[in-house]
RNA sequence: GGAGGUUUGGCUGAGCGGUCGAAAGCGGCGGUCUUGAAAACCGUUGAUGUGAGAGCAUCCUGGGGUUCGAAUCCCUAAGCCUCCGCCA
């Protein structure tokens, strides 16, 4: 939620910066009702100041024996058109917070305008891998030989979308989440296992509703009290403090939560996509900080690092790429990704999202600290990172290390989570 | 699933329908004392909105109701606790 001050008192310059976005808004309503709301907000608390007054009246002028019955016919008349008043002014609120609460975070001013196309890669680590003497499968064929995922069981025991890691490729799945996590551990994060179900106010808090409602997966039916599947460990994390205060010594917080990540993608399949690159369920670690307002440029710059450095430990190509404005999700004012080359598909995937949110999400959920300096509070920063989504690595891995044997080399830093192991081999 | 209890500020915990934004203690902050610290003592200490400010309004888990007036009474939802039942 951005703060509805800054739209009233310049509504242009903030409509040019959702222009990058590629969003066109129109305040007129949005400042027309908060207009009425500050006059309506006037009348009533002197309404009230009034009531209030003549209340702490009563009880003196009975003790005086003196005949209230005057006071109380004209404050009962008052109280029903406060209430009445009352009543038009939840309605008001309620129709600025809808607005508001849809309304995505203006992106960073540095950020290229428009969508996609003009994301812009700024980093590139390792090279395209070359296969001399054979020609290299893909990862829907090495993970079958391989004996790492079977598709069409996982098909039959949950549909499109599912698949199970068997043998060797459960193990490196695991691997890889056990690698990160002491990473993560190393770095001084707080390692999180988190629930999986969670209430509406989550969705809210993290940027994800009223928009995305139906994008989750819903316990019951859609409604305010039912619970939903997390989509990302983000969802959980960064709702940690809501309606709290936090001392600013306290921060930063860094949080890695490991959860599986429960997504419809309803309409997005597509043939190429094939296999854990899109699925209902994947595995992901998630990095969530929290930090004061002007130490998020800092600790964002922090998070990409670590992105980076998780690929580079496993020797991975891949490309980091600063997003136009237009692609970076709703509730971020900047997103860098960490793309890793697939060679089958001739393109570079994500397996990392780095963004900060700035006072994005802990406005719509009332998380803030005390600014040691000036005694006063302040939204917090939040910030989250993939560290890493896992079902993206396992074809990069298979792809960029296959041999010509049909083999596929381990990465060194993940052989120790599994018993030394060095290759993937088709078993009988 | 059934029955009962409970929810008050950073924490513990008082709170009679009216002067309660809320006693007291702890904690925090500032000070006195001290070479310094601790102890002791003194003072101070919730949030949000609005206003230049004095102030005014709102907030005692959320929502609704009764009342001239609600932290206090009623209904309801959620959280927590206890007991009973059921069960991979």
């Amino acid at each position: 939620m951005i703060a509805l001050e800054i739209i009233r008192e310049n509504p242009e310059k903030i409509k040019q910066r959702y222009k990058n976005r590629g969003k066109d808004v129109d305040f007129a309503e949005l400042l027309e009702l908060d207009k009425q709301r500050r006059e309506k907000t006037k009348v009533v608390e002197e309404m009230k100041a009034r009531r209030n007054k003549a209340s702490s009246e009563v009880p003196v002028l009975k003790k005086q024996g003196k005949d209230v019955s005057s006071v109380v016919k004209e404050m009962k008349e008052l109280g029903e058109s406060i209430a009445k008043l009352d009543g038009e002014l939840a309605e008001l609120t309620e129709k600025i917070n809808y607005i508001l609460l849809c309304l995505p975070n203006l992106p960073d001013e540095d950020l290229l305008a428009g969508g996609k196309e003009n994301n812009t890669p700024i980093y590139t680590f390792g090279k395209k891998p070359e296969f001399k003497g054979f020609t290299p499968k893909n990862h829907v064929e090495l993970c079958k030989d391989l004996g790492l995922i079977d598709y069409e069981r996982g098909a039959k025991l949950a549909g499109n979308g599912a698949w199970i890691y068997t043998g060797d490729g459960a193990r490196l799945e695991w691997a890889l989440l056990s690698f990160f996590i002491d990473e993560h551990v190393k770095d001084g994060f707080e390692f999180m296992l988190l629930p999986h179900m969670l209430n509406y106010e989550c969705g809210l808090g993290a940027g994800q509703f009223p928009k995305f409602e139906d994008d989750v997966y819903w316990i019951d039916s859609k409604s305010k009290t039912s619970k939903f599947l997390l989509p990302t460990a983000e969802t959980a994390l960064v709702n940690l403090y809501r309606g709290e205060i936090l001392k600013e010594n306290e921060l930063p917080k860094k949080f890695a939560g490991y959860t599986p990540c429960y997504r419809r993608e309803a309409g997005s399949y597509r043939a190429e996509e094939r296999g854990m690159i899109r699925g209902h369920q994947f595995n992901k670690v998630e990095m969530v900080m929290y930090t004061a307002k002007d130490k998020s440029d800092e600790a964002f710059e922090y998070l990409v690092k670590k992105a980076q450095s998780l690929v580079e430990k496993l020797g991975l190509h891949y490309q980091l790429v600063k997003l136009a404005a237009g692609d970076c999700s709703d509730s971020m004012c900047r997103t860098y990704d960490v793309e890793l080359w697939i060679p089958s598909m001739n393109i570079y995937k994500e397996c990392s999202s780095v963004s900060n949110a700035r006072d994005y999400q802990a406005r719509r959920s009332s998380m803030k600290y005390r600014d040691s300096k000036t005694g006063k509070t302040e939204f917090l920063h939040t910030l989250n990172g993939s560290g890493l989504a896992t079902s993206r690595i396992i074809p990069a891995i298979v792809e960029q290390f296959q041999n010509a044997d049909g083999t596929v080399t381990i990465p060194e830093v993940l052989r120790k989570y599994m018993g030394g192991q060095t290759l993937l081999t088709k078993k009988n």
